[in-house]
DNA sequence: CGCGCCGTTGATATTATTCAAGACCAGTGG
DNA sequence: CCACTGGTCTTGAATAATATCAACGGCGCG
């Protein structure tokens, strides 16, 4: 359905983005690390930190607007997210964007290549960010040794299906309004799980990857945003959003048409 | 996102239907199952076929309509589609419905569990079938123990995840009658795929079923299959479909807006 | 300080939904 | 065998939701 068809491939064959920095000994270590409970390693034992770690090869950094893997590209790697955000877009045959994920911290990217081995959508950054990677050489030797990486693995896959379902609920039966809703809320859930405020973020899409994200065109985006400021829903400074009153931003989602 | 919240978990705790029969060494074994290749054991050899028939336990049979689990029951096997075919349908907390799934023989159903280990949505036999059930509790163990199976099992999570994300593409950025041009399309391909005809099959949803997969009410699709019918692209009797001109309805896929 | 991207807002156009009526079809019971 | 019934499907007309087109304001960055 909808095949991404023939994705050109670009001629950086590794699918890497360049600054690679050796992860060592640093603080970038998943024991210290704020998001481990949130990302692949959650639940393990810190031997079994350890034995990921042993996989775990360097680091990326991304600047703003880079590329973390192209479509197309070989599937070389998993990433997690360490610090910033990255969206992932999927085109179709005839150029058509669609935004498929809004990833942050402790949320693993690349997942897409596991079918064919080539990335079917493409990853960049929203802000200046920094992933872990994992490269799949050898991860399913390594699962096969550290079954708790195995597990991990399966739980995180699970849950982006069911994510990925639940945004094809999204955008197959709700309305705009409830469709915008329904995305603030989850921005806050997630910032709110990783420490941050639930009711204060700034958002790192422009009113159009928003939009395409949510089914929408960027007008209706903005429109909507007005309109919940209006209604004192939310108040909205550019990016900036504060919610005002969450449970009727939770009615909003729920309202049966 | 689009949470789907706390599901009434039904009283059959198994959430496996009735119907089970041993498998034995009866003909639905593998290696004489004409799905084999779209399958799980896509690529086995002989003797891997062999190990994975000692984690498969049982087959299910379903009557059309009938589910196969629902919403909310523990996540205890996967099942792969033997006969027939299946919907699975997400719901939101307000009750509504969104088709998420359309399977056919040797595609894998209730891979939505393994994030949660429940399954977020429910599945329902479309026509009279048979599932092959592959209960989970050994399978990790299993799959340490089977890398094909282990390998077979993350190609087809990845498949899964590429498929979800040209349904977003599909449901975000495309009109009703690419979506349904699409849709007619990918079935085309699938049936190729298992050997019966591209051109000629039988949908096996109602209208109201096809429009909840596509985000369309079921009046939009009546008149889209009679449009297509008019424009000489398929011939529409009922639920039997006739693909007349192939080329144009991909073109309409493909359309810039 | 100017340029380009981003965001807002209004007017209008288009698309799909809603509401409504009736046809068709398969299965059931008289 | 026929009539009945419930679910499904088709089609039309009116309506609502969202997209499109267009103009402008503002902010940030070079």
């Amino acid at each position: 359905m909808a095949s991404t068809g023939s994705h050109p491939v670009s001629d950086d064959t590794t699918g890497v983005a360049p600054n690679v920095v050796p992860i060592g000994e640093s603080r970038a270590h998943c024991a210290y690390c704020g998001m481990r409970e949130l990302c692949l390693p959650a639940g393990f034992a810190t031997t079994e930190i350890e034995d990921l770690h042993r996989i775990l090869g360097k680091r990326v950094k991304l600047r703003r607007g880079e590329a973390l893997y192209r479509a197309g590209a070989p599937f070389t790697a998993l990433y997690a997210v360490r610090i910033g955000s990255l969206k992932t877009v999927t085109l179709s045959d005839d150029g058509r964007e669609q935004v498929t994920g809004y990833r942050m911290p402790g949320d693993l990217v690349g997942l897409d290549g596991m079918g064919t081995r080539r990335h079917e959508s493409a990853a960049s950054a929203l802000e200046d960010s920094e992933c872990c990677v994992i490269p799949v050489e050898h991860l399913e030797t390594m699962e096969r040794l550290l079954p708790a990486l195995q597990h991990g693995l399966h739980r995180i896959l699970g849950q982006e299906i069911s994510a990925d379902h639940g945004m094809m609920l999204l955008l197959g039966s709700m309305h705009a309004e409830e469709r915008l809703a329904a995305f603030l809320l989850d921005l806050s859930a997630r910032y709110r799980a990783r420490g941050y405020s639930a009711r204060e973020f700034v958002l790192r899409m422009t009113r159009e990857e928003i939009g395409s994200y949510l089914g929408l065109k960027l007008e209706t985006v903005s429109r909507l945003l007005s309109k919940f400021h209006e209604g004192g829903l939310v108040q909205v400074q550019g990016r900036r959003i504060k919610i005002i009153d969450m449970p009727r931003l939770r009615q909003l989602v729920n309202r049966r048409t």
